[in-house]
RNA sequence: GGCGCUGUCGUCUAACGGUUAGGACAAAUGCUUUUCAAGCAUUAAAUAGGGGUUCGACUCCCCUCAGCGCUACCA
């Protein structure tokens, strides 16, 4: 039975890279029929933030990345557990951790250690500035067991360390990297439960990996070097270890770990600005991985059946935004207008530009002018600037003007060397022509002959820029004739005499 | 400093030891066009360096260099 899991620790929102690792790991599990476990990793009572769990769980949840054991999010908005291997939260179960540390001293594998911090420091501070690499010097590593009961019983304060061997070397398979040695001589005796009786990442995620009969490890590279310490305490305990696989680092522009210091990085925020979700993800699969061929755009359902941890790639890949930019547009062009609808309304109320009315679905108000209107006209709009999106979020800059009235400068009508009287015929011509039509056939194709007609004479940057502009008060927009349609006679030729007035 | 990992266009990447080293984003140019966007066409752009092995190396081996990660009572 294939069971993998992610295990974020609670120290803020989701990362992208943590999004990448979640992904990977439950692709893996969905193509092999096993089983995601999500476990929360809070072992850090310093930068634990309890918040980031219910944010973590919505967030995964809105991404489309079940697991099938771990904490979820109830109706009430508490935390529930599913699984038969939990408490599935850490700091639920430290009794646990405790019993295995004590266990690893009767065994032999761990020591107690009573160095206080500060000598730890100033052992550190000297090797630094000595050039021999900072480690801990073992001093407690043979203290009589006398001596240990005796600083116990004075409530001495204490880790407990793991005996690292002092020679030897420890090898093991990756599943992406290969064969790795290490020289055990390297390697620190760390701390596996610290002062405070909580345990360190090591301790814990050894026996949780254990217990919770994990197969398979999918995580970062930043762990690579720590999987010897790992596979220590395995062959102490007499744990057969998961096999691994250490996933390529995700890199800011500057080849750096992926980090929020060099730009927004959280899931969180990419959903607030209107990255889709599958966008989202498509992208991140592509980040270190390829199905081996030129295709770049996959559906989850297509990932699932292309993943292979076999062709995921060694090397670092740096988080380019361009390219995500291009394919959450990429995405949005490709939606039904129904649901992309959906999520432009959504933007549109949150700025305040329409309002939604009560027990009505199919009908909002234009904030600005207290206007009905129905959400087949919304649609039209939106519709229109589909291929204009590339964070959702944009809906509100670029369809701003059919909700209230554009401002801008009298000097955006004139197109090229145009004089003011040229702009102004023009405009008033439009305008007379505009008016005779009827409403029922002030549509796109009319207005077209009309407009058409005068450009014949005028030309038609002349005559299609000014219009353009009065109706949008935008140097760059759809085309003035489709706008001019959604925003009805009315309006259009009200927009077009207050620009007249302006020349 | 030590240990480990990695090295193909600016970026993401493809290439049974045999290809004019391919694709995508970004860039540039053109077409289309009132503007923007989209679309289409075109251009520029890479095997880190040096040694081997081989008829033949991006691909295998060695060295060098570079980048990154870890080196916490963080994860």
């Amino acid at each position: 039975m294939i069971r993998v899991r992610f295990a974020p620790s609670p120290t803020g929102f989701l990362h992208i890279g943590g999004l990448r690792t979640c992904l990977y790991n439950w692709l893996f599990a969905r193509k092999n029929k096993g089983k995601l476990i999500l476990r929360i990793e809070d072992t850090d009572r310093e930068r634990f933030l309890p918040e980031s769990i219910f944010n973590l769980l919505k967030t995964l949840e809105e991404c489309g990345l079940d697991w099938d054991e771990g904490p979820v999010l109830s109706s009430k908005n508490t935390i529930k557990q599913k699984g038969r291997y939990g408490p599935y939260i850490q700091s639920q179960r430290l009794k646990i951790y405790q019993n295995f540390a004590k266990k690893l001293v009767d065994l032999g594998a761990a020591y107690y250690c009573f160095c206080s911090k500060q000598r730890l420091e100033e052992l550190r501070k000297t090797q630094i500035s000595l050039k021999i690499p900072p480690r801990y010097d073992k001093h407690c590593r043979n203290l009589s067991p006398e001596q240990v009961k005796k600083n116990l019983k004075s409530n001495i304060p204490y880790v407990i360390r793991l005996k690292v061997p002092d020679q030897g070397k420890i090898k093991f398979k990756d599943i992406i990297r290969g064969e790795i040695e290490f020289e055990l001589k390297n390697i620190d005796d760390q701390i596996l439960l610290k002062s405070d009786g909580w345990p360190t990442y090591h301790l814990a995620s050894v026996v949780d990996d254990h217990l919770m009969k994990i197969s398979h490890i999918i995580r970062g590279e930043e762990w690579l070097s720590s999987v010897p310490k790992h596979l220590l305490i395995y062959n102490a305990l007499k744990w057969k270890p998961p096999k691994m696989a250490h996933l390529p680092l995700l890199l800011n522009p500057d080849l750096s770990k992926l980090s929020k210091r060099k730009g927004d990085v959280s899931v969180e925020s990419f959903l607030q600005k209107g990255y889709l979700p599958e966008a989202l993800l498509n992208f991140i699969a592509l980040l270190g991985w390829n199905p081996g061929n030129d295709e770049e755009i996959f559906s989850l359902k297509q990932l699932i059946r292309l993943f292979s941890l076999k062709k995921v790639g060694k090397s670092g890949a740096v988080f380019n935004r361009e390219k995500l930019l291009w394919m959450n547009g990429y995405y949005i062009r490709k939606m039904p207008i129904d649901k992309l609808a959906k999520y432009c309304l959504k933007f549109l109320i949150q700025e305040e530009l329409i309002t939604p009315i009560h027990n009505k679905k199919t009908k909002f108000k234009i904030t600005a002018t207290g206007e009905i209107v129905q959400i087949n006209w919304l649609k039209k709009i939106i519709a229109l600037e589909q291929e204009r999106l590339k964070e959702l979020k944009q809906i509100v800059e670029l369809s701003e003007f059919f909700f209230k009235e554009p401002k801008y400068e009298a000097e955006l009508l004139f197109w090229k060397k145009m004089t003011k009287n040229q702009v102004k015929e023009n405009l008033e011509s439009i305008k007379t022509e505009f008016s005779k039509i009827p409403i029922s056939k002030f549509k796109k194709p009319f207005l077209e002959e009309i407009i058409l007609k005068l450009a014949e004479k005028r030309g038609r940057g002349e005559v299609f820029w000014p219009l353009r502009a009065a109706l949008t008060g935008k140097k760059a927009s759809p085309p003035p004739l489709e706008i001019a349609e959604i925003l009805g006679r009315e309006k259009t030729i009200q927009r077009i005499d207050k620009a007249i007035k302006m020349l």
